[in-house]
DNA sequence: GTGAAAGCGCTAACAG
DNA sequence: CTGTTAGCGCTTTCAC
């Protein structure tokens, strides 16, 4: 490991000076050539700072704390983390990752995480919902990815629900369907509601009347199998919006119990949670991906610039759906992202 | 930020003597109503050590660099993250968590790793596979998680590709199955070839001689699912064993098609990489989980057993299909591990 | 312009 | 047994 003193040794100056120059802050403080010297002499050793012993003295460390709530369950995760650690590496963070599914030890790890004195947190959901950040977390920078935060006071992102729902129904519309079953989930999470709410809008304004016999909303195992084939059946539609590749499973197996086959005889438009269609058989237009990577990302992003401008202002409080200012995410994707963004009040 | 000069100033004591106790490292070195004293006013004030400024002075710092290659492009890495994050909290530790899809910039990564003073690597694969640790890392103590490092000098930790292959089928025998057909993958990565063994194994154990007709190593999209259906007319298979969900899906599919029932026309054991089939229609029994979580977890625990004993050992090469021990991972699962590890020559 | 000195919170060597 | 001293690597006054 190098240090400062290394350098000041070997150049005959100061650690001070060693330090404002290795910092660029060296304008009109430390004659040019010196300054050059000390830059060389850190070049050829290959030096870099220690991130520990400057933040013993900054008590700032480029470090965010990842926390995700009940997350271990599900596949998501991942991408979310992944999003999430690409930004904070380009933007010289490092991630340090806390799940918190057993209640009672997250006080615990919450602590830790400020004793190894995180600048900020990022709090991720499992599946988008109105989160409440627990209050400890509040104490410093915070941003909620794949959720929104209840008051509406701290920065979240979370998947457009509306914005799928509606654009997967307009392209089951442009592919010329002309009865769109909608196959929902029974839980009324947020997801459900905003998807079905963007399917009825798609339709009306492409003058359909929504006919309820065409919508399913189910759960699991072999009673939303038939629930399924009940409305199929009543309804006869032509084209699915599924709302979970779960959802979209037993549309396929209706299809294939009838010998029809998806692509010719019915279309599906599905959010792909899991992936396991993009790898298997339905084509690549039929899915929808949810943005978790994007999330993850665009979080990092957010509170970054939150942690290093001090960005606290108190808040409105708005909505886009615009596709996501300079997040430049290196996967291309569908994107449908909801931002909730405080503005500062000028 | 409560210090040891805090708790030395209220009870009168030097900050070395603090330190000495708050690290119950004062037996016979400090009096024991000191110590109480001591411990008690720390405890009210509620002090934690701050392990920064520890780690200036001991250079370990109690954090572990979860390295995770091509992981972001599968929804696995969770599961895996999730067991080690639990395992280092349990032990005091914390992860920092790294991923390097993009091929330049690994080692400004691991560079990075090592200034935050990581004690150790844990290096994740996505999938099951003999693997190379990058040299950087093996400067200190690495771990493999769901891989084989290919020198043997690492311990590793993979799941047992053998006894599931083996264990599905024999659930498929037991269930009555007298024709049963392996759905596997065409590409020869380590966890079709196991498998595969496994399944022959468990035939050749319950005297049943394999038919290569009941033989479908497939890829995916239309091909695999035609493949898959070749399959099924050639042989006329009772029972399935897949090799992962979307050669699951083929045979779901093919039974659709003929109006059969998978749990009833068809017996079917799969391994539900993705929780799909977990969450949909596949009766429990039916799907093996990849032990992602338990990996993790016990990586984890071998890694900091490594740190603390400074166990690096020259070593043997080892295997066992025993169950994990000391493990207790929270999740009940079933778990198919096979250890690598390096047994100390004493 | 530059360096000496102090200090972040903690540990470790050594006196007493 | 306990306190003093020194120092981990860095930043930050504040004299010179």
């Amino acid at each position: 490991m190098t240090t400062m003193k290394e350098i000041a040794q070997a150049t005959g100056v100061s650690v001070s000076t060693v330090s404002l120059v290795v910092n660029g802050r060296d304008q009109g403080r430390v004659k040019p050539d010196i300054a050059k010297r000390v830059r060389a002499e850190a070049k050829k050793i290959g030096y870099r700072p220690n991130p520990l012993a400057r933040s013993l003295r900054t008590s700032h460390t480029r470090i965010i704390g990842f926390v995700s709530e009940e997350v271990a369950t599900t596949p998501y995760a991942g991408g979310i983390i992944m999003g999430a650690q690409d930004a904070a590496a380009r933007l010289g963070y490092m991630l340090i990752t806390v799940s918190t599914d057993g209640v009672a030890e997250e006080e615990r790890e919450f602590a830790a995480l400020k004793r190894y004195g995180v600048d900020g947190f990022l709090y991720a959901k499992m599946y988008n919902q109105l989160a409440d950040v627990p209050p400890v977390l509040r104490q410093l920078p915070v941003v909620v990815a794949n959720g929104i935060e209840r008051t509406g006071m701290v920065p979240s992102i979370a998947p457009d629900e509306y914005g799928i729902g509606y654009n997967a129904t307009k392209r089951l519309i442009n592919a010329g369907c002309q009865r769109i079953a909608y196959i929902g989930d029974q839980d009324p999470i947020l997801a459900q509601g905003l998807r079905f709410k963007g399917y009825q809008s798609a339709l009306g304004d492409a003058g359909i009347t929504a006919d309820p016999k065409l919508v399913a909303n189910v759960g699991f195992n072999q009673e939303a199998m038939d629930a399924v084939e009940a409305m199929i059946e009543a309804g006869n539609p032509d084209g699915f919006f599924c709302f979970n590749d779960s959802r979209s499973w037993y549309v396929y197996q209706a299809a294939a119990r009838r010998g029809l086959t998806i692509g010719r005889d019915w279309s599906l438009v599905g959010v792909d949670n899991h992936r396991v269609f993009a790898e298997t058989l339905a084509p690549r237009l039929t899915t929808i991906e949810l943005p978790h990577y994007e999330m993850g990302y665009w979080a990092a992003c957010k509170l970054v610039s939150m942690i290093e401008h001090k960005d606290e202002s108190p808040a409105l409080h708005t909505q886009t759906r615009a596709p996501l200012p300079s997040l430049q995410a290196p996967r291309p994707a569908l994107i449908h992202c909801q931002l909730i963004e405080k503005d500062s009040v000028r």
